[in-house]
DNA sequence: ATTTAAATAGTAATTATTACTATTTAGGAA
DNA sequence: TTCCTAAATAGTAATAATTACTATTTAAAT
């Protein structure tokens, strides 16, 4: 089971993971995966700008869209939700799960074989009335690892 | 394993459950269901337009939106991903799951508990390369709950 | 056939997110 | 330390998906 890190030793890795990937570390990215970090409570865009505001008042929208974005990228913080840029239905009630392409927002329908279900964890129900579960797989697809390869 | 109803056998559904809750069964409901079932391509609210617009010229893009909502409340269609408001940011890397809740967009962690895990379905890197997995549980959260009760 | 609330069409408004440009700065090299 | 340069940022403007609004239409109950 993985145990949570100390802040301090978080941000050390993120500058660990900015110096790998080449990137510089900056106050900003600093300050603003600071915020999401000690956070609990799954901040969105406004929240994390007004509290980084308040250590760096010249602080832009702007730069924390794109530091959310590059803290992505180092996989140093998740999006709880996909946010693609448009919605997409599906009407298919046969059990499956999407494999997500991050680069080009493609969805591919992932059929379970014989046997294979999806278990809800054990105190899914302690906070609220479940409706029903939606497994996202993210990654890069074929098309993109293809394209990317050229 | 659930099969895969005819789509005939699907309309007639929509208009039971439409019924059953006392919702209108209209052209428009109709069609823009047809379009989502029969596509296995996740559309878009632009690509379901079209499509409906083609039969149906003076269908407007404000009641696409409806009564794709509408048959979602219906349960017969589900949104890949959960298109909450606002992106929402997590930096916990320890295995969690998320509690989302649909009417106030409220995210609750669903840690696992030992000897839990998610498991990746057989076939999921037939599509690309992973990069992670994301368990949403989608719900009425504890407090809506008890908001809808007065 | 009549009635009425629900649903729709057409359009306007909102809002999260992204793009743009001049300026600043991190971090390597001299 | 100082200089240099591409990366990153601030401030603002633009975009685009989604939602809201109002007059009109219509499903379906009486």
């Amino acid at each position: 089971m993985n145990k949570q890190l100390s802040l301090e030793e978080r941000i050390e890795e993120l500058k660990q993971a900015c110096h790998t990937k080449g990137m510089r570390v900056t106050p900003q990215r600093i300050a603003i995966f600071e915020e999401v970090a000690k956070s609990c409570s799954h901040p969105d865009v406004e929240t994390i700008y007004d509290a980084v505001k308040d250590k760096m008042p010249n602080v832009s929208v702007d730069t924390v869209y794109r530091t959310l974005a590059s803290l992505e990228e180092l996989d140093m913080i998740f999006r709880v939700d996909n946010q693609l840029p448009k919605a997409r239905f599906d009407a298919d009630k046969r059990p499956h799960h999407h494999f997500i392409c991050t680069e080009c927002n493609e969805v591919y329908d992932i059929f379970l074989e014989q046997g294979e279900k999806v278990d809800l964890p054990q105190n899914a129900n302690k906070y609220g009335k479940i409706k029903d579960i939606n497994v996202q797989i993210r990654g890069i697809c074929n098309n993109c690892l293809a394209k990317n390869k050229k």
